[in-house]
DNA sequence: AACCTGACTCGCC
DNA sequence: AGGCGAGCCAGGT
């Protein structure tokens, strides 16, 4: 079993080119959904630039951090459309289409 | 060594 | 419907 670390950035490593994936949906993929709060922290930490697309990783609203940091919030957008990753808003991804997985809004009800 | 905080999300009041 | 607290982990002070 490797850290909390090292699956939260197996998760987001794991994110296929043209699609992004909430905080929550990593954290599950990580254990569990509560660890969304470290896998903030974990790509803010950004141990391993180049190898973490924390680009891909959103809100759970589709909304991209205010703070991401790593270049600049519209940069994140920017490489996101690059992939082919369609917008809702300049800073909304449209998670219905890219998100990984996303559940198919079976919660609806 | 302990406490606080931080890129989140969900549930309860 | 809106606000607040709880749960998780790691790093810094």
């Amino acid at each position: 079993m490797k850290n909390t670390f090292e699956r939260i950035y197996e998760a987001v490593k794991l994110i296929p080119p043209g699609s992004v994936a909430s905080y929550g949906q990593v954290a599950e993929a990580a254990g569990n959904r509560r660890l969304a709060r470290v896998v903030g922290y974990a790509l803010h930490s950004n141990p391993a630039p180049g190898i973490i697309p924390c680009h891909r990783v959103v809100m759970k609203d589709g909304s991209v951090s205010p703070a991401f940091a790593f270049g600049g919030a519209n940069r994140q957008v920017e490489l996101l459309q690059k992939e082919g990753v369609l917008f809702r808003d300049e800073t909304h991804v449209d998670m219905a289409q890219c998100c990984v997985r996303c559940l198919p809004l079976v919660d609806m009800q």
